[in-house]
DNA sequence: CCGTAACTTGACGTTCGCGTAAACGGAAGC
DNA sequence: GCTTCCGTTTACGCGAACGTCAAGTTACGG
């Protein structure tokens, strides 16, 4: 059951370019291997592109991608190199969680947009000249420090 | 107590260099006053410049931040406009909920790493000849399709 | 008057993440 | 045979987001 992939699958279920795998190849991202020259990429290939892709979505760049990727599959098992995985790994959290709270500040600050755009769009359905509340400058901007 | 800020002020306070906030000036981002040939930024740039930093962190572009930032100021005020800014400011949201579920499951993703790396480091202590579970393939890799 | 510190405007350089030809190699079908 | 896919390599190009000089201006203290 071990499944292979020709790279025009690859790209159909993913939704990228065969151009964008053999860059990841070029990276080192992915290693599909062989069968004369066509590549076949594994499970594992396929694996590793989903995270890499979501990676990418965070706003990781390839070298920080490869960086984490790198860690779960190399050193040698020592100490050294398993409590240095281990705080890149803690390190990593931090900043997505940091991301997290800059995503939700965000979205509340677009919903409030919404509201803000439906209570116009109310007031033009009641009156035909609404006073325009400005939303301007920094009344709609983030409060806290 | 409409305090006014020089640009040096601002890179300190925010973290960035004086050409960054040059360069979103250029990109119609800030639009800072002048005294003489000095710009003098007003709490209202600062506002925008901490939305811009958040948006960049989130990984919007320039571009998308100055669209966003353009919806909150621009338009006329008519119904089409109103319609148009809910509609981008729903879509935005939409991105950035997709988004957090994939930061969530980074996050998750490593914190399984930090847990495997202590697992192992455990198991250093115990025998001085760890099994080594290799945690590589797609073992770790998401099971979900 | 001099230095120097903080600011200004160009304008070219750099990195990243691919896009986009150009040119070629099998294999399949008519 | 020829065309049509699907694949390959090599390599130059590009937009985004600044970095990095270079060269000049303004303000102030000594």
């Amino acid at each position: 059951m071990t499944r292979t992939f020709s790279i025009r699958e690859l790209t159909k279920e993913m939704g990228v370019t065969s151009r964008t795998l053999r860059h990841y190849e070029d990276e080192n991202l992915l290693t599909p291997e062989r069968r004369g020259q066509m590549r076949v990429y594994s499970q594992r290939d396929r694996a590793r592109l989903t995270l890499i892709l979501r990676g990418r979505r965070v706003g990781f760049t390839l070298a920080e991608i490869r960086e984490i990727l790198d860690l779960y599959e190399g050193g040698d098992g020592g100490v050294n190199q398993l409590t240095h995985t281990r705080k890149k790994f803690i390190q990593r959290i931090a900043t997505l969680e940091q991301q997290r709270k800059d995503i939700e500040e965000s979205i509340k600050e677009l919903q409030l947009g919404v509201t803000w755009a439906e209570t116009q769009l109310s007031e033009h359905h009641a009156e035909q000249n609404p006073r325009r509340v400005k939303m301007t400058g920094y009344s709609v901007m983030p409060a806290g420090e």
